[in-house]
DNA sequence: AAAAGAACTTTGTAACGCAAAGTTAACTGA
DNA sequence: TCAGTTAACTTTGCGTTACAAAGTTCTTTT
């Protein structure tokens, strides 16, 4: 058990952080706003959680023109990937404890 | 995604927490230190994770005696098993949804 | 009598989560 | 042309949380 927590990245720990991977390890570049509505966030809330994922390199930001308006997306990285792989991963493992497993 | 993410209980965000949970639900009445050790946390940190949980109805606390010496047990209420097997069915479907699943 | 263990509570601190308001730069409609 | 709007933040402020470490009470062990 001790190993399968400690596994767990406290990165992802909540709710709104797994929401963020979860989109965008399965879709390249979203933009901020899709990202909030999705996520039913305000501005400022949305912001800290994706600078706190930036910070940790597990996602990048880029800012492009649509015509002449300027968009931000943002994307996995190949360590934002790997690490939320291994997250799922582990998360997997604990649903099974959780719902057959045996303690230890 | 919005309504998965609604239904991730905030109460069972931390990784703690969910470790506590998945012990409970699957061993019956486990004791404080076997949940430290389990856990590895210290003793002031599960005491206020446990609080937390017992103060939301999701755990129970039983005091007994093992000969003469008293023994702090806990574990998941009908409504904290409720409430966490509804958490780990909506983090199932997010784990189909970062695996293959599309945006929406 | 002294040390140790169980199960906390208290204290203190740093980080977190959030909403709301402020900001900057661009674009749009009248 | 200029008032209003949208995008994408940053800042502010506040209540909550996570955590370690130390203190507490009661009891057992040596």
């Amino acid at each position: 058990m001790k190993d399968i927590i400690t596994h767990l990245n406290p990165a992802f720990d909540h709710r709104n952080r797994l929401g963020i991977m979860s989109i965008l390890v399965v879709n390249d570049w979203v933009d901020y706003n899709t990202l909030k509505e999705l996520l039913s966030l305000t501005d400022g809330n949305l912001a800290s959680h994706l600078k706190a994922l930036e910070l940790q390199d597990f996602i990048a930001v880029r800012k492009k023109f649509v015509g002449r308006k300027p968009q931000t997306t943002y994307g996995a990285t190949a360590a934002g990937r790997a690490a939320f792989k291994a997250h799922l991963d582990t998360l997997e493992a604990l649903l099974h404890i959780a719902r057959e497993g045996e303690l230890d």
